[in-house]
DNA sequence: GAGCACTGC
């Protein structure tokens, strides 16, 4: 197929502004510190050194310095550190910087000790959920993810052992960070001291810088807010762009791939997809069609990488290649920041993402397939300039590329807003709808929250936060749902087993899935339950404890994922804590599923759909058509009645996590929300 | 009758 290569200069230079990559958030880090230079001598050498000054003057004369890095200028280890050492940690104060992955937090603090030669713990620490490695007394520069800082506001709501907060990675607008936006400009009017530091991509400095800027004059010398922009160390990366639009673009991207392969020197080729689908079928395909290479030829090997891979498979792709052989790594949007491999040359983007959105007036999520934004396509082309000069073919046109949007809409316009409205309110912050958002959600979604919090309970009449059951939600780190769940099941005698049922539904892929699924359903048939979902990985969860005796060996002879299992035993304890901090009898039913299902309902009454004649079936509450997730164990059985947790629209709207009720549970548990409702309910 | 982007507390 022909690519185009506009114009004669290369456009990668201006590639990956925003991609911050110095923080290097991979599965496994190989770390070259490189010559014989000393730690500091390197320090010096850094891009940003050059700015050092100048950066700390802005940060001492502005509220809010606003910082555009380019990819391994070195600001999210050097920043902190410049500050630590200008002063800003003296009188117990603290240095933040925060990030949107637990992974980064810990690499970058690691590395950051290592070059202030300190233990890592004590002056640099980090702290992410489930793990803290900081001191109170000692440590002046602290590493954290953006949720975790969010949840200091409960316990501070002024941050006041913080002198300046960096909010890394910025441009990404993850959930947190958007929260945190809000906030700590919030805080700024009562703690004018307070210094913000922002590193944000280019494509929405400004936005940032008028979101702080509280200026209203024409004099610009009264800004309290300053934008500064930094070189970075990225090679540059050429673009090529297809000529005409393609049909098909997965089949697009393996004649690519064979394409670079044959004519292009050696160097790993990083291929972008939606889904794990797209992704299986491609690496097939690839084997398929590397049988008919010449024997001369070079030999060519792709690798799968999405989430709900097992690890050793993920880790996989990080293994050096046998010599005279190319990889190709065929990725989901895993590859555009969470994971990076080095040794990549040329990038293969399709050009879509698969995107989770809510919809308010349904209360369901859709999955669907989105164009990428300007910012992920430079994102995903800037994979390709890491180590040398790199390739990035884009599946679409030029035209195409301009018509993308600059940048993805940010999550909190696209979820459920039904913990962000808690969490604000336990914060003090009564008039939701009025909160100072950067970007603030539709009206609907918060409305839609606020419905689902009164129905709870959780909200009084005036909107208020109810005590102690709204604060408790607010605080407990689950879906409002579940902690209504948790917090209700001392009345029927279960918390032992909702602790479990609630830490399994918030893992993903706990099932792992191979492409011939026969002996994977001959094995899930064993921890089947015929109530449905939930009691059925109550059953996996406790076979884990017991019999699996929390093995990884255990887990992959039974095709569990250990990684989400041992993710679930840690859910379990914190949640686990919670509980004992609100006083809730932690006792266990037995095997009574009554029990536990009828608390199910107690949390998910809003959530009961009926069986149709025809085998789907429709929502009690909006009577919507919706249908039984493949992945359920109740797909292939009857269940008139059911709960669901949560519905994901993809070709159809599939309830996902059911378990079977009777329809009387309903009223008998739900009373307020169900009694104008009870002509849909049969008599009984 | 047939399918599950990615984070985070």
């Amino acid at each position: 197929m022909a690519f185009w290569k506009p114009g004669t200069v290369a456009p990668g230079i201006s590639v990956d502004r925003e991609a911050e990559k110095e923080t290097s958030e991979s599965l496994v880090t190989f770390v070259n510190y490189g010559s014989n230079l000393s730690i500091q001598q390197q320090r010096k050498r850094l891009p940003i050194f050059k700015s050092r000054d100048q950066i700390l003057y802005l940060v001492e004369r502005y509220q809010t310095t606003i910082i555009v890095g380019q990819t391994g200028c070195g600001k999210s280890t050097q920043l902190p550190q410049y500050l630590h050492e200008a002063g800003w940690t003296a009188g117990d104060r603290v240095v933040a910087c925060t990030q949107p992955r637990r992974v980064a937090a810990i690499t970058v603090a690691d590395r950051v000790a290592s070059e202030m030669n300190v233990k890592l713990g004590e002056e640099v620490g980090y702290k992410i959920r489930f793990e803290e490695c900081y001191d109170p007394n000692l440590t002046r520069i602290k590493y954290m993810t953006d949720g975790m800082l969010f949840r200091e506001t409960f316990l501070d709501p002024l941050l006041t052992q913080y002198s300046v907060i960096m909010i890394d990675e910025a441009h990404e607008r993850s959930l947190y960070t958007d929260l945190l936006l809000g906030i700590l400009k919030k805080i700024q009017k009562k703690r004018p001291e307070l210094r913000l530091i922002i590193s944000s991509a280019t494509l929405d400095a400004e936005a940032f810088y008028e979101f702080y800027n509280t200026n209203t004059t024409n004099d610009s010398s009264k800004d309290n807010v300053s934008i500064i922009s930094l070189e970075g160390r990225m090679f540059p990366v050429d673009i090529h762009y297809l000529e005409e639009s393609c049909q098909d673009y997965v089949e697009t991207t393996i004649q690519t791939a064979f394409d670079i392969h044959v004519k292009e020197p050696p160097g790993d080729i990083l291929i972008f997809l939606t889904g794990r689908d797209e992704i299986d079928n491609t690496v097939g395909e690839i084997l398929q069609r590397a049988t008919t290479l010449p024997r001369s030829a070079m030999r060519i090997k792709p690798l799968p990488i999405y989430a709900g891979l097992p690890s050793e498979q993920q880790l996989e792709i990080f293994e050096q290649t046998p010599h005279n052989t190319r990889k190709v790594i065929v990725a989901t949007n895993i590859a555009e920041a969470s994971i990076t491999v080095e040794g990549i040359v040329y990038v293969i983007d399709c050009g879509f993402v698969k995107l989770r959105a809510y919809n308010p007036k349904t209360g369901m999520e859709s999955l669907t397939v989105v164009e990428i934004s300007k910012a992920s396509a430079q994102q995903r082309a800037g994979r390709a300039g890491r180590v040398m000069p790199g390739k990035a073919y884009r599946l679409y046109t030029e035209d195409s590329f301009y018509r993308l949007r600059d940048t993805s809409i940010p999550e909190i316009q696209r979820s459920n807003l039904a913990q962000v409205v808690l969490h604000l309110k336990a914060l003090g912050i009564d008039n939701v709808l009025r909160f100072d958002f950067m970007t603030p959600p539709p009206a609907e979604l918060m409305i839609r929250a606020l419905e689902l919090l009164y129905s709870l309970n959780a909200l009084d009449d005036y909107g208020r936060l109810t005590m102690p059951l709204g604060m408790q939600l607010a605080e407990f780190p689950v879906d409002p749902m579940l902690g209504k769940i948790l917090l209700d099941s001392y009345k029927f005698q279960c918390a032992e087993e909702m602790l479990s049922i609630a830490a399994m539904i918030s893992v993903q892929n706990v099932f792992v899935i191979p492409s011939p699924s026969t002996e994977f359903e001959d094995e899930k048939r064993k921890f089947a339950a015929e109530e449905g979902d939930h009691i059925t990985l109550l059953n996996v969860f406790n076979a884990f404890v017991t019999r699996g005796k929390k093995s990884a060996r255990w887990c992959h002879q039974h095709y569990l994922n250990f990684r989400a299992l041992s993710r679930a035993l840690s859910i379990r304890e914190h949640l686990k804590k919670y509980l004992e901090r609100f006083e809730v009898p932690i006792e266990s039913c037995g095997n009574d599923t009554v029990k536990i299902r009828k608390c199910l309902v107690s949390g998910y009454f809003a959530h009961a759909s009926k069986m149709q004649p025809d085998g789907s079936f429709r929502s009690i509450r909006d009577n919507v058509e919706l249908h039984v997730h493949p992945s359920s164990i109740l797909f292939t059985r009857n269940a008139p009645w059911v709960i669901f947790h949560e519905v994901v629209s993809t070709t159809k709207a599939f309830m996902r996590e059911l378990t079977v009720i009777d329809p009387a549970w309903l009223t008998e548990l739900a009373p307020h929300f169900y009694e104008i409702k009870k002509t849909s309910l049969p008599a009984h």
